[in-house]
DNA sequence: GGGTTAAATAACCTATCGGTTAAATTAGAA
DNA sequence: TTCTAATTTAACCGATAGGTTATTTAACCC
């Protein structure tokens, strides 16, 4: 078993991957099932389940029973818990983006990527 | 050589570590040398090295030279992006705090009509 | 009970992560 | 040039991540 990462950590880790940032995305719309959950991914069901375990252990959903459907429920206070961290820089950027020098280096990088 | 992610998939995966937020919130206070993020933590340089590489790549720094020196400097462009992505959210969260706030006078009302 | 459907678990595979030590690089100082 | 300091690169290691297929469990329906 692994050891438990910090709270935050827990968080951050579980929104590095787009499938689940889309599966909460499609929670924020209301609570539903793993099958329907999984239906606009090429992806197995198990590779679902296992999304959705790390995003529980994330403290970001919650899963609730219906028959045999175990719904998924998008459970916010994790996300605050991210912006609230991320909150902390927001004077940063603020403040900086009178900066043209670094903005002019940032796009000329960015361009050399493509 | 790894595939590169999606940038907002490679911001969180880089603020997913302890290490790498403690990094940069000493940045927050001003850019400084590699052998100076090392100091407060048990570990070696060559890790540091890495976790400095894992942010420079998701954009959170970028690199001076200053001598020996490789002074890191925090670039908010890529906080801006993951917070704006979590702002999405918040309408979310706060929704939720308006249940329990409404929640709660309806508790307070209904303890005065007795 | 027997069949069907939804979901989770088990077992496995490959790639990436986060660390190590040892060697190479870069730049200043004597 | 030679020495020294800061940092990176190379090579390696064990653990974790993200996927697969096959099997099992859970709950409903007849």
């Amino acid at each position: 078993m692994s050891l438990a990462p910090d709270p935050l950590s827990a968080t951050f880790a579980a929104l590095a991957d787009p499938t689940r940032r889309a599966i909460l995305a499609r929670l924020a719309l209301g609570e539903t099932s793993a099958g329907e959950l999984a239906r606009p991914f090429a992806m197995s069901g198990p590779a679902v389940t296992k999304h959705l375990k790390v995003l529980e252990r994330a403290g970001l959903i919650s899963r609730g029973r219906n028959a045999q459907l175990r719904p998924a429920k998008l459970e916010a206070a994790a996300l605050h818990a991210a912006s609230d961290w991320l909150h902390a820089y927001r004077r940063f950027w603020e403040t900086k983006f009178d900066d043209l020098d670094a903005y002019l280096k940032r796009l000329d990088e960015e361009g050399e990527q493509q």
